[in-house]
DNA sequence: TTGGAATGTCAACAAAGCTGACGTATTGTG
DNA sequence: CACAATACGTCAGCTTTGTTGACATTCCAA
């Protein structure tokens, strides 16, 4: 082991230190409560939760979706997203349409009311994102975005690659 | 409504449009479960959960914390904690001990074997963090910490800036 | 045409949150 | 001292959201 072979340690690998990989898994922590706390205010209210929440989110993010589609992206199982569509469709919120070209598809859209309620849902959620990126600043938040997904699965980064592609 | 009043719109804003918050919205949920996916893992063999987890985690950074002090930390309601602390003290993995100032109180700590969980959980977490951080760079890293803390609700924000000084 | 794959539904169960009620020990206060 | 408040534990019961397993329907390809 050379002597003076110093890297350059001072500024540039502090941040990797386990102190501040732990600040930064308690920052996710703490800070996912306040990404869920007000959606999750106006779906008690309606007695929905934040499944419903997600599954209201991506078919309006991909209208016409099959149902097989919507459980990769969610990464839950088909059972587990069947009990939140089949309310959501019984309380008008989503429409499922027989696939035209395969039957044993269901295609997923969102009706007038579900639209409504994405909006109420999206609205607020938006605004304490908006609040925290005005309060950081653009270079945080470009880094913010850049950390996060480097923390995705493979699997995982494909579908939010590939929404983050559709309206750009 | 002056006309040629034009902020500085082009380069400082446009991290602001609906577009740019709905894909840090989504960068923050598909991120959230690539967080906990690795000691997801681990606790599924030994089956526990998530809430075991924290338990652990926030007994390891406060030694002897009292039930109460955990309760509003994790922001759940005694019951719930309960139930986890219970499995955690029959197996050995958490000592309870009564208060020597308040005798109502009840001490927490991990035991040895709660200690050696406590760090195969955090090596798995850490070791994913460790990954992003250092893909994203320390410049990035600074912007993460500083838009996760923005998103906080006040009352968390002072149990994560408390935390965040006990080592510094 | 028939058997396997894909899609979606029903039933039953588990984890982890919640409320409400109650018991016990201890502390602090009028 | 008597009594209210606090800290903790527990029982019962409910909700949301995840899981497996079994099964019906539909499509496609051998």
């Amino acid at each position: 082991m050379p002597e003076g072979s110093s890297p350059p340690m001072g500024q540039s690998l502090l941040f990797l230190t386990d102190e501040q990989l732990r600040k930064g898994i308690e920052a996710m922590f703490f800070a996912y409560r306040g990404f869920t706390a007000d959606p999750d205010r106006i779906l008690a209210q309606k007695s929905y939760g934040r499944a419903h929440h997600r599954a209201i989110h991506f078919i309006h993010r991909s209208p016409g979706t099959t149902v097989n589609n919507l459980l990769s992206i969610l990464g839950v199982t088909k059972q587990s997203l069947n009990r939140v569509l089949r309310t959501l469709i019984e309380d008008g919120l989503v429409a499922s349409t027989v696939g035209t070209r395969d039957k044993r598809e269901r295609h997923l859209h969102l009706t007038t009311e579900g639209a409504a309620l994405e909006r109420e849902l999206s609205d607020a959620q938006r605004d304490r994102m908006r609040a925290a990126y005005r309060a950081a600043g653009p270079a945080a938040v470009a880094g913010f975005r850049q950390v996060l997904e480097a923390m995705m699965d493979d699997e995982t980064r494909h579908h939010y690659e590939a929404m983050k592609e559709k309206t750009e």
